[in-house]
DNA sequence: CGGCAAACCTGCGAGC
DNA sequence: TGCTCGCAGGTTTGCC
């Protein structure tokens, strides 16, 4: 699934279409997503102005006129794609909105990871257990070394899980954080709360930076992820460590040593790839 | 509470 | 070509 840049990529890509824009009907799929969808969802919905969209963690919001909610998850494999309202329904189509200019709105996933959500204000959406415990964006200026070293103050989970886990910090997902890792120069599996301030600084600060090429860059494109126009992103040929198991580390000459280069290994049952001589 | 595994699903690539 | 196996960007639950 998208992470955080990834939603965010779609955001930016779905919000001038959208925003302003009146919905005319909407229809849900025969079978949930990993929540059910919300009930009369399409009386809800239809008639109403999208007044813009927003972004929380890796949730996808549309707000409405009426100051409700329409919020996204797109799990591991969840897409949206935007055509004339006349299109064929695809496999694995679970919602579609259409708008007053003809156009539709789909959320396709096949995993069915992803959940379609509605509040009837910002207030109880805040509220909700999955939005409740949510750690800070780290995208936000509020975001810093020290506000981080906080968070993992007493964490005896290794970093790698501890950035992974939405109520330290929201939207980092499996690919940024071993990315933001290897840019701190900071060993996956240290404990949370081992991380000095120093130490702290230097994680608030790569994360912040790898997060932002990603979106600069559209995101990356695995396997699922496509842009809101349908097209990849090309933030995984930046990936310094993701995926490139045994290939040099860009940071040091370890690649050239026999059995040298960026490591794969597991932790809680997700891939983790970090260079053991750059990151201590 | 912490830590870990499993569950939820389908698709795809690797290997045979 | 066709099969099985393992793995995949997330979140939640339940067990120890």
């Amino acid at each position: 699934m998208p992470e955080l840049p990834e939603v965010e990529t779609i955001r930016r890509g779905l919000d001038p279409l959208l925003t302003g824009r009146n919905i005319i009907d909407v229809e849900t799929g025969a079978v949930a997503l990993r929540t059910p969808f919300p009930e009369r969802l399409r009386e809800k919905l239809s008639g109403r102005r999208i007044a813009g969209t927003c972004r929380r963690a890796k949730y996808l919001g549309f707000r409405l006129d009426t100051g409700a909610l329409l919020v996204l998850h797109l799990g591991m494999s969840g897409r949206i794609r935007l055509e004339p309202s006349a299109g064929a329904r695809a496999i694995h189509d679970h919602l579609a909105v259409t708008l007053d200019d003809g156009l539709r709105m789909i959320l396709n996933d096949p995993r069915r990871f992803g959940s379609v959500l509605f509040f009837d204000s910002a207030a109880a959406m805040d509220s909700h257990p999955s939005f409740r415990w949510l750690g800070p964006e780290p995208l936000a200026e509020n975001f810093s070394g020290p506000a981080l070293s906080a968070r993992l103050q007493g964490r005896k989970v290794a970093i790698k899980q501890a950035l992974m886990d939405q109520k330290i910090v929201a939207g980092v997902g499996n690919i940024y954080a071993s990315e933001a890792l290897f840019r701190a120069r900071i060993a996956p599996f240290r404990a949370a709360a081992s991380i000095g301030a120093q130490e702290g600084e230097r994680l608030t600060a790569a994360l912040r930076a790898v997060l932002e090429d990603a979106i600069a860059a559209g995101g990356s494109s695995l396997k699922d992820y496509r842009q809101a126009d349908g097209s990849p992103g090309y933030f995984q040929e930046g990936f310094s460590v993701y995926n490139r198991q045994g290939r040099p580390c860009p940071g040091c000459i370890c690649g050239g040593e026999p059995g040298g280069g960026i490591v794969k290994t597991v932790q809680g049952g997700r891939a983790t790839y970090y260079c053991p001589r750059v990151q201590q």
